[in-house]
DNA sequence: AATATAGTGGATTTGAAAGTCCAGATTAGG
DNA sequence: CCTAATCTGGACTTTCAAATCCACTATATT
């Protein structure tokens, strides 16, 4: 199975599409994020800790807390929590598992693999939080109207 | 890491582009082609079992044995090997880990991914056994030749 | 037939990613 | 000050791909 970023990724990004606004501030709590996002807490905490230490929450102890997101959805791209929680090397191996390959020496495999790259990480930059969030909104209330429809019927 | 394929399937790509010529048929020996490539024996052993099974490869038993290409270099596309290696399903699954994600109900990140896949997947067919070689044999030339540049100046 | 050379297939081990557990630190509220 | 709620961080366990091991089968050569 392709995987564009670590199952650990894969739940922040997953559990940050549940954030919701409260005011200003977008703020959550682990536990309820994650019962609603359907992932497993005790290991999505750990990923969060690595985006509190990465500078994008900001945790909140004791009762009534929670994290803080630092910046606006809008402000937040997919590829920065991925390089956040997968580290920055992630995409610079040879895909065909060579060590020696780089641009003065490539594998068969390597233009190719620029160009795809290339054109992959400059759209995961271009996504934001906002983007993924007004997405997976507007699809549950496509499904719910076309639930709706469906009674009607 | 990214990976276009599992390491198995790896081991195979890079074994196979160490295939030599011997008259109409190319033939070779699974120690051999493993220290040349430089990949581990007894795990890539397990990997051309599988090719045998899907037909790429003809086993030879007993003294002088070894493997045999059922087809010519040429008419082998990366993306075959890859799907005798790793399943028809490696390239079915959600990017985001979504298990309700479809074309119809599509995740924040499907249509983007669709498009990426298709590309990449169009590429991998159509490079061929062939075109690893020859591209291989060609960087190999040309290391060589900078090489005697390098001396002879 | 005996021997040596190859691939085969099942059992087992290793290592890294994924996942869990729990005692500890922090803080709001009574 | 006590309690409950919340995040923290280290130790531990589980899971799965990767890798190894070894006894077995098949066959060419002599």
């Amino acid at each position: 199975m392709i995987r564009l970023y670590s199952k650990g990724c894969e739940y922040a990004v997953r559990a940050l599409m549940y954030v919701e606004e409260n005011g200003e501030t977008k703020r959550f709590q682990a536990k309820e994020v994650c019962a609603r996002a359907g992932i497993p807490e005790a290991f999505t905490r750990k990923v969060f800790q690595a985006l509190v230490q990465a500078g994008f929450l900001k945790a909140v102890r004791g009762p009534g807390g929670g994290y803080l997101l630092t910046k606006n959805p809008q402000d937040i791209s997919l590829l920065e929590i991925m390089k956040a929680v997968d580290g920055e090397t992630r995409y610079d191996y040879c895909v065909m598992g060579l060590d020696a390959c780089d641009s003065a020496n490539p594998c068969p495999l390597h233009d190719m693999w620029a160009g795809a790259k290339a054109e992959l990480l400059a759209t995961l930059q271009a996504k934001t939080l906002r983007d993924l969030i007004d997405t997976s909104t507007q699809r549950q209330k496509s499904a719910k109207a076309s639930k709706r429809k469906r009674k009607k019927a």
